[in-house]
DNA sequence: ATGTCAAATGGAAATGATTTTCAATAACGA
DNA sequence: TCGTTATTGAAAATCATTTCCATTTGACAT
């Protein structure tokens, strides 16, 4: 039984890193890993079944889960925070589809090269950096 | 007389893009020209020397020139706006100094292989993207 | 210079996402 | 089961940004 399966092993990642295992926390993190795109605080409530959180437990939570790189939150120009559910805690970034909405992990970073060369511009050690793609899904282009 | 070149220069551009020179957007522009970081409506207003703009004139104009590519639009985990002032509306990125805070232009993108590695990898046609880079100023990565 | 008028300004009020407060609830180890 | 402590959530607060709209002003024609 998969399902069960994926349960425990997301409670135990949560008794991990030293949370309690709610059924809050646990329909927030439902509702985010099977999203296929980034949801605002809003959307994640409505999308819940069976549990609705109340608004400040699914920001506080949000929050914590940043922390720990298991969410990404997103700030567009609508000043709305949306938030995408990381498979990995390791760098990486998202493309989101300007069409449709989709948005997937680009597995790893290919900005090496990029980055030493904008080193050597501007003088600047560049120790971190954040970097948002946008585009046309497989689905889309092919339209 | 530079300065009195500087102003004229600022002023037709002003007009050419369809604008009235106001006092209030020659000291906005004025502010951020001369500041070295982003700044926030706030701070732009209380740089204002000799006129004091009211803050959604301010905001306002802001907008405006973002569309004219004239400044870029930041917004950072604290939620505040940031402007600063682009010296080229052609594409380019911003370093900043995660100690002092002083931001720079890099001229040019050196990203086009690594967006092409990244189209391969996810499928995703890209056609947009936003970077921010963060690290240390020449001054203080010689500490 | 003066008149005309649409563009621009700014004080005040509205908006609305996010955060804080705090009393009630629930997870979990003993 | 019990006690401790984290977590929750309704309500209120916060506060950056936007909207309203009456007043002012820049630009251009006369
Ligand atoms: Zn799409
Ligand atoms: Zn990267
Ligand atoms: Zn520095
Ligand atoms: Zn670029």
């Amino acid at each position: 039984m998969v399902h069960r399966n994926t349960n425990a092993v997301r409670d135990a990642a949560l008794r991990g890193a030293g949370f309690r295992v709610t059924p809050q926390r646990q329909a927030i993190i439902r509702v985010l890993e099977t999203s296929d795109r980034p949801l605002s605080v809003e959307e994640i409530i409505s999308r819940m079944k069976g549990y609705r959180s109340g608004v400040p437990t699914v920001y506080r939570n949000l929050q914590q889960f940043a922390e720990h790189g298991w969410v990404e939150t997103l700030v567009g120009p609508d000043q709305i925070m949306r938030f995408v559910w990381c498979s990995t805690s390791k760098h990486h970034h998202h493309v989101q589809c300007e069409q449709c909405g989709r948005a997937v992990e680009v597995e790893g970073c290919a900005l090496k090269r990029a980055l030493e060369a904008m080193e050597a511009k501007s003088g600047f050690r560049i120790t971190r950096h954040q970097l948002q793609l946008f585009g046309l899904c497989p689905e889309c282009k092919g339209e």
